[in-house]
DNA sequence: TGTACATCAGTGAACGCGCGTTCACTGATGTAC
DNA sequence: TGTACATCAGTGAACGCGCGTTCACTGATGTAC
């Protein structure tokens, strides 16, 4: 029996691993394609988008410089394949802050928007990275389907509170869309307010000890009242 | 004579220039620092942020490299000056848009808000520098003062809105301020996605030739009704 | 069952590039006397 | 009115840096026979 020997040695090589320094690691890796999309996404909540390059995350994922090149192509290409995590897990956000509340009700449309603004906030340089399209190749396939699982979480909330069967997706009248734009709006203006500091002068304006939730929640409540 | 010859010198021979290359050049520029941030601003809306820098727009300048660090110690200097600009352009354009409609008037609310979309449109680099405040060196006297004028061409139109006097400027119950936060968060996201393409997938599903300011008015429309 | 071979992930040295920064300098301005 | 001098804007060469990319290579995998 060759083949099982090659296997064990395969499985059990990197495990040892203090970290992420193999003692005596094995020429390929394994698993280095969801290694390098892991070390770029620490680069990036750490250092920012400034200081995600192809050469840091192959530094960080312990391997040559050009050893990303064969998975991602270029920059761009480990970027977009970045991103697309990103909206993987802003898909899953969404989904869990739903699954929390009864369908159509109003707690769980605003429970949502919490949780859009939440992801923004605990990952600011991701949720800017998904948002700047400038830096992302939208023509790859994985990110194109991320998108339309964060789409679909977010429409799906949409639709149903407008009374539309949420598997239609698509909003059938121009208003209702329109009602959706200005929800989506409200939420992601809030978020990037938020998350340039740009509201903290009205926080601290608030009572003390005023959170973005509360203010939120305001929010929320002032655009129900109108 | 001898003063007067010099001043001739310097007035007469920036004048021959037929774009910003002067044919026998002047040791000293005479309006370096307005120059530069001409020139910045010029990069930032062609080659976007990336190409922005203390380099290129010395180049574009005429200058030598090492020029521009008199007038603005580092990029950061001169990102956050360019920035000061920007608001400051900004803010008049919202001023403009105020100006053509009657005092406390619905339409002038809304007017202002297309001209705050308006311009993240037509400088979409120059308004993601704004609001990307990790670039900036948000102490720059120049920077706080020209976000103050936006600041108060914005709060001022809200709270004559909710009928605060304009003088007052900061609003004074926080359900009055949650409103402004959500006209704001409003007017920014929708602007922020529509700068980014996130809207063409809604506005291609519109009745054809539809374009963002009948969308920005549908959800000011939808937002009313609610 | 064993062997040959194509494939491909990863290596490490080398390349050119543009960047910010430093430095000694030079030329013009404006002020003190 | 004229002269000396401090100040400062702008020069141009040089520096080190990290980057993306290329290249010939090496080691492991898996498949064909």
């Amino acid at each position: 029996m060759p083949v099982p020997p090659k296997k064990i040695q395969r499985e059990s090589t990197p495990a040892p691993r203090t970290r992420r320094k193999a003692p005596a690691a094995p020429y390929h890796h394994g698993a280095l394609h969801a290694a390098l999309l892991a070390a770029a996404q620490d680069l990036l909540e750490s250092q920012g988008l400034e200081g995600l390059t192809l050469r840091a995350a192959a530094r960080a994922a312990g391997v040559s410089h050009a050893a990303p090149k064969n998975h991602f192509g270029d920059l761009t290409g480990l970027l977009s394949e970045l991103a697309a995590v990103g909206f993987r897990q802003f898909a899953d956000a969404l989904r869990v802050a739903a699954a929390d509340h009864a369908a159509s009700s109003p707690a769980r449309f605003e429970a949502i928007g919490h949780a859009y603004v939440a992801f923004a906030r605990e990952h600011p340089a991701m949720f800017l990275l998904m948002f700047r399209g400038e830096r992302l190749d939208m023509e790859r396939p994985a990110l194109r389907e991320a998108i339309e699982l964060a789409r679909q979480a977010l429409a799906g909330a949409a639709a149903e509170r407008l009374g539309l069967a949420q598997e239609t997706g698509a909003p059938v009248t121009p208003d209702q869309s329109a009602t959706m734009v200005a929800a989506w709006s409200l939420v992601h203006g809030f978020a990037m307010l938020l998350i340039d500091g740009r509201l903290n002068p009205v926080l601290s304006r608030w009572p003390e000890g005023t959170d973005w939730q509360t203010l939120l929640a305001a929010v929320f409540n002032s655009r129900r009242a109108r």
